[in-house]
DNA sequence: TGAAATGTTGGGGCG
DNA sequence: ACGCCCCAACATTTC
């Protein structure tokens, strides 16, 4: 008797190690590993550029390291699985779960759907440490501030799993399909990811080295260090955290294994901000559109499509911000330093509404992520949980000053500036001609005047704020 | 995971 | 020796 065949369903865990739910298909069967381009996913969060431009090499990747048995289907996912399940008899569909909205929608429906028809669903937990509905507080509530979810609900919780090795049998399967990884078209029309792919390397090999590398180098300093965007101790392994090349266990024992003391405990409590993004989306699923806090909805912002497009362009005449959006266009990556910066310039100083800087990292960002991204934004908006207070408000000079006292950073994505002395890199308006001539930078000319008044705008932020219905005490 | 305004303190120059 | 002023350095409050 042939032997009998397991669906595995590919979603944000392309990996073969640690992956609890291709293990458990590897054990009791022969494997029909596939991955969906869901047409519908996410509504208007359908994935933005930098996404599917990574998605295309990850795929890549996969199907490589699966000997080129990965299936590859676009459409409907419950049609596929359907007619794959039907042409296979397969008896079970494995799976690890998603946690977006949308996503848990749909993948009860096709649970439901496949329970009426004998065909048993299982899926894991492959990309979490603490899931959303285990962690609440003790009147059943879920957390609303950072440290007690992190501290109670998470830590003093089950430790997470330990990762599993890659199966040690899998005996995958091959099936027909019209599309291949190119006829989904995941690579942009425009050719500007060529630059891009000397920043990165995507795959789940490439996210284990990229650990590794920062486990040796990052980590030892990590705590002070992850705030100069100069440095490399910041881990750069969100995109692979996202698309789950590698998974939040691997990290989270990998460091244990490695570091001890507070730079270790400040990079689990950063995995512990990953899960608890995870958390108010799964708990708050209008966390993309709508404020967490309701007072918020009536804040003026203003509409300026002008100054938004300067803020993506990275033309502010703020060096510090610039360099940050600059970064963003050309590595798909912004330094979690300085997206609190340009972030906070975008929503305090320009008073544009945090949607268009959700939207524009959502399409720039290798490694956006619902969870992450909009709970972020709120964050910095100050109208998320736990969120920043409104008015701490960054100045782009002094952060620059105080985290990029060399100007590396800075000079390395806003060359017209390379040749300003430090003293006057974040607020070359404040340059004596001279400086400026020798410099070679001439402002308005090569190098924008700042588009808003640090000093006023700032006042005006808090102004607008203080309009604002009072939080309602605790 | 802030910055600016305001308050306090203490050392040194100087009449 | 003393009081006064200045100001840097640090602390606290306020937005």
């Amino acid at each position: 008797m042939a032997e009998k065949v397991n669906i595995f369903w590919f979603r944000q865990d392309l990996r073969i190690a640690d992956n609890p739910a291709l293990t458990h298909a590897a054990e009791s069967g022969r494997v029909l590993a596939v991955y969906i381009l869901d047409q519908n996913d996410q509504g208007d969060h359908g994935p933005g550029a930098a996404s599917r431009w990574w998605l295309h090499h990850s795929l890549k990747a996969l199907n490589e390291s699966l000997q080129g048995q990965l299936n590859i289907f676009r459409g409907d996912p419950q049609t596929i699985l359907q007619d794959l399940q039907e042409k296979y008899g397969a008896s079970e569909i494995f799976w690890n779960r998603c946690y977006e909205p949308q996503s848990i929608e749909r993948d009860t429906a096709i649970k439901k759907f496949f329970q009426k028809q004998q065909v048993e669903v299982k899926s894991f937990n492959g990309s979490l440490l603490w899931e959303p509905m285990q962690v609440l507080k003790n009147d059943g509530t879920p957390y609303r501030v950072f440290t007690p979810y992190y501290r109670k609900g998470c830590l003093n919780a089950d430790a997470p799993r330990e990762p599993l090795p890659v199966p040690q049998k899998l005996n995958l399967l091959k099936s027909e399909s019209s599309e291949t990884l190119e006829s989904l078209g995941l690579l942009p029309k425009i050719r500007w990811d060529q630059k891009m792919e000397s920043y990165w390397e995507i795959s789940e090999a490439g996210g284990q080295q990229k650990m590794q590398e920062f486990f040796e180098h990052g980590l030892r300093d990590y705590k002070e260090g992850r705030n100069f965007p100069a440095k490399s101790c910041v881990s750069r392994l969100s995109p692979y955290l996202h698309q789950g090349q590698i998974s939040p266990n691997q990290a989270w024992y990998g460091a244990q294994a490695k570091h001890s003391g507070k730079n270790l405990d400040h990079f689990l409590s950063e995995l512990g901000w990953r899960e608890f993004s995870y958390s108010l989306l799964y708990h708050f699923p209008d966390l993309p559109s709508r404020n967490l806090q309701g007072r918020f909805d009536a804040f003026p912002w203003k509409e300026d499509s002008r100054l938004l497009e300067r803020w993506k362009r990275g033309q502010t005449g703020y060096p510090i911000v610039d360099a940050g959006m600059r970064e963003l266009w050309e590595t798909g990556y912004v330094h979690n330093r300085v997206r609190m910066i340009v972030g906070s310039f975008l929503v305090k100083n320009l008073l544009l509404h945090w949607k268009h800087g959700e939207r524009w990292f959502w399409d720039c960002l290798v490694d956006a992520d619902m969870a992450n991204n909009s709970a972020s934004w709120q964050w910095v908006a100050g109208c998320g949980a736990d969120a920043a207070p409104y008015f701490r408000i960054f100045n782009p000079v002094s952060q620059g000053q105080k985290f990029d006292p060399e100007g590396t950073y800075t000079k390395q994505f806003v060359p017209e500036l390379k040749d300003l002395p430090a003293k006057y890199l974040f607020s070359p308006w404040e340059a004596p001609d001279l400086v400026l001539k020798n410099a070679g930078v001439q402002l308005g000319e090569n190098y924008p005047h700042p588009i808003v008044p640090l000093r006023e705008s700032r006042e005006k932020a808090l102004e607008a704020f203080s309009m604002l219905p009072k939080a309602l005490s605790a």
